[in-house]
DNA sequence: TCGATGCTTCGACCGTGATCGAAACATTGC
DNA sequence: GCAATGTTTCGATCACGGTCGAAGCATCGA
């Protein structure tokens, strides 16, 4: 009985079905108000007020105050990263491996994972980034090349090293099994992506869906 | 509300402090039997056998009868990768940053995930084994590339690429962030760093420790 | 065949935590 | 100020699930 880190505390925090239903919510990225997310959990608004405070507790969400709305969203990619897996495992063990309707097809091809692209699209990328030595596998963490901050920069793309939020983070990617990437580059790039129009949200899914044109430029910068 | 895979369900499984502490000590990576299990979590037997059974049933664990003993262990290296990443988050949001003690230092530089290597000797060697072009990686997989597999069979080890199992599998590691080898050649390295005493496992932990002359060999092999 | 060992099932107990209505609190717009 | 809107706190209810002792199965060794 030798004692880790408290992970049954953790996980009874997502073993809850409302609970869950609202991190599935916020895995979209963008952050919910109390109402919103209690619809989301099918819950009334005192049960997911009090499901909220606990998530905050936990340290799963992050709380922004904005006048009387109260935004709730993930703390981090790396809990993005576990709920991740915690899909991942549901998915391989659920009771119905057979049902990959158009909709799941899409979120295998590319998704939002909190704040960056998860899926088929973006695990490629990041293979791409490192064969271009665009970023660089360190000791024990992704690193952007002189040549990767270059290329990024005359995209548009201009990552301030210095701040808090680590620049590359790898994440593990439900559907393909392998690492895209994260951190305050991977958001930057969904960023662009969805702002020069390449490819658009699904409405009420994690889908990102690419129009033939967009999937073009995509792959041009990112997978050439 | 929108439905998606049940991780309420798989998350509450891990969320009851006695079979959180089930599933750590199966991380170790050898079956257990019930009775073993059960001292572990600190429950009765009865207890534990109740606990046994809603974890086999709800497809984490695989179970083993051979005469009056029943083997419990994990269902997968997935399922092993799902609860690295628990323990990630437990780690980040945990109350107690700063206690980093002599034995989790060594679990940070290699460890047993489940049947194979993990910490930043693993994920270290996976990064050489991409550059020296012996795993590729590729569309959404890791595969092993003709040279590498020459190279596995100089050192004894051969992979029966046509078994269920994969050869090669991602798996996210919980104090690098970053992948590590899983799959069938991760357990083969794993088993001949310990048959070649090059290491050997930390008592009650799941540290693994080389000796001098062990990481030499290793580096050399692995890190060359 | 018989006791010993390992494990599961049964039955009963009990505590934690999820739930919601009503009321209190906070913020904004008028 | 004052109503309207968004959110939390309080209080009470209730059910689910964890817990263990006792008894029941199964397997092994002699």
């Amino acid at each position: 009985m030798r004692e880790g880190p408290d992970i049954a505390r953790i996980a009874s925090l997502v073993g809850d079905p409302a609970r869950a239903n609202m991190l599935n919510a916020l895995m979209g990225g963008t952050a919910l108000t109390a109402s919103e997310l209690a619809l989301e959990a099918g819950v009334s608004l005192p049960t997911a007020s009090s499901h909220l405070s606990k998530l905050t507790d936990g340290g799963l969400l992050t709380l922004a105050s904005q006048g009387r709305h109260r935004y709730y969203g993930l703390a981090g990619a790396q809990v993005a990263g576990m709920i991740e897996a915690i899909i991942g495992v549901a998915e391989a063990v659920g009771p119905k491996r057979v049902r990959h309707g158009p909709r799941d097809a899409a979120m295998r091809v590319a998704r939002v994972c909190y704040d960056h692209l998860a899926g088929e699209q973006a695990v490629a990328m990041l293979d791409r980034l490192f064969d271009r030595k665009l970023l660089l596998r360190d000791d024990s963490q992704i690193r952007l090349s002189p040549s990767g901050a270059a290329h990024f920069a005359a995209l548009g793309i201009e990552i301030d090293a210095r701040a808090r939020r680590p620049v590359c983070r790898a994440c593990l990617d439900w559907s393909v099994r392998r690492s895209h990437l994260a951190g305050a580059l991977g958001a930057a790039i969904l960023d662009k992506i969805i702002a020069e129009k390449w490819a658009r949200r699904e409405k009420d899914s994690r889908a990102v869906v690419f129009s033939p044109k967009g999937r073009q430029a995509f792959e041009r910068v990112f997978l050439a």
